[in-house]
DNA sequence: ATATGTGAAGACGTTCACAGCA
DNA sequence: TGCTGTGAACGTCTTCACATAT
């Protein structure tokens, strides 16, 4: 059961499917895009191994073997019959899907804790994804220094880094008063995916990505979790024991 | 040589559902329970309001009116049929319904760049829950002191934090190769429920939560987006225009 | 008159089980 | 024989449309 998504303000816009992958012309469903990363990053830990079996490697991705399959399948056929999956050829297959065969530059706007600690250390330049601006509506630090070629600019600069970069993905890590403005200069400037780490319900329009990362949302999921479990252990049919069954 | 065997971490547990949440006595579907701290984060940003219908709450959250009247069926009937829901009423259940009456503490396991700032800034305190524990594994940062009142502690010290803090809720922001036996330590001490920002898939015996935040995966989703939109634009049945569409 | 609460229908996602290929 | 690839069965989530309550 995955993901977790939101949105909103008055709607001005039609139907709007947040992360309705299938907008146009791919052939992934959105259920199966969503485990790709994982199924890549498994892959790219395997050395020394150049075959696996579905039955393998869905243990090592935590899903059953015929979900793997499936999944895989909707990219074609990477794998052989009564032999298994090439590992190298999986992983060139999944990184095309996933458009990682270049690089991807990303601007990032807000220079607060979260926002520097992003432009630094992070899994950015790890994978593939270059930080190329760095924006904070506070004009006083404009020109500090951040890592070790990155400078904070001015939010005014927003367009022109986007257009100068040929930039598509934007990070929010603003307060979440100035999300959705932000948002919008974003997807004016011309980004289609935002990765949003303010809590806030993004709008944006038909086609525009959003993924929302909020740290309030997961620990209160990870509470209702909590007190379910607490709550099922006087109300289980039979408190047979603490354990936690199959 | 081909596949796996000796790499494998073969699973010791039962089928293991990464977050089915209905283990036991929950008559909230897992679905729903994914967007209940997004309607809980609209009612609480609204002042001066005391009543909002399902159509207005739904335009706020990025949901259809007929999904939030759903959802909030689903804990009971809190509003009034040809009124709307009362704001404060819905928002008590809301909270109560995530366990959020009380606070939480939470152990953070990890003093990186992101652990600090997990424990020191990010939306912990502000919304329940308290960060009562940061360990980390190198020995020399023992007694480093971190925002007002914390100390970073050995890892020796994780259970013994858990169980007198009567803690369930452990977040883990070390390096993917630590993560695991972090994971399972945190398991042995009694922790329900984990909030994983390691890159790594995490195996857990039933009953045990996962919510796993990767920023190289969801700058992956967004790329992938982004490729996907590119592509349709070549594809598409008759190039009309360069337009959105409603 | 108006907006909630909910069965029923439909869309979507997962699992099963086996046909097909090496 | 062994494992992939996939239609069909099954289950879950979403949307529809209206009965129900104020």
């Amino acid at each position: 059961m995955p993901s977790i998504t939101a949105t909103a303000r008055v709607r001005q816009f039609a139907p709007v499917r947040r992360w309705g992958v299938n907008a146009a012309a791919s052939r992934v469903p959105g259920s199966t895009a969503l485990r790709l990363p994982v199924y890549l990053r498994v892959l790219q830990g395997m050395r020394d191994v150049d075959r696996v079996s579905s039955e393998e490697l869905a243990a090592l991705c935590n899903v059953t073997s015929a979900q793997l399959r499936k999944d895989l399948s909707a990219l074609g056929s990477h794998g052989t019959r009564g032999v298994g999956y090439d590992v190298r050829t999986l992983r060139d297959a999944l990184a095309t899907e996933l458009g990682l065969q270049h690089d991807w530059p990303v601007v990032v706007v807000g220079g607060g804790n979260l926002g520097l600690a992003l432009a630094n250390d992070a899994g950015f330049a790890s994978r593939g994804f270059r930080v190329v601006g760095l924006v904070d509506a506070d004009m006083l630090r404009t020109g500090e220094p951040v890592g070790r070629d990155l400078v904070i600019q001015p939010m005014a600069d927003l367009a022109r880094i986007v257009r100068r970069t040929r930039c598509v993905i934007g990070v929010i890590a603003t307060p979440p008063a100035a999300a959705q403005q932000v948002a919008d200069e974003l997807v004016a400037a011309g980004i289609t995916g935002i990765l949003n780490f303010a809590p806030a319900v993004l709008t944006v329009p038909e086609g525009v990505a959003v993924r929302d990362v909020d740290l309030g949302t997961e620990l209160q999921l990870l509470a209702f979790h909590a007190q379910q479990r607490t709550n099922a252990r006087f109300v289980g049919e039979g408190s047979t024991d603490g354990g936690e069954d199959a």
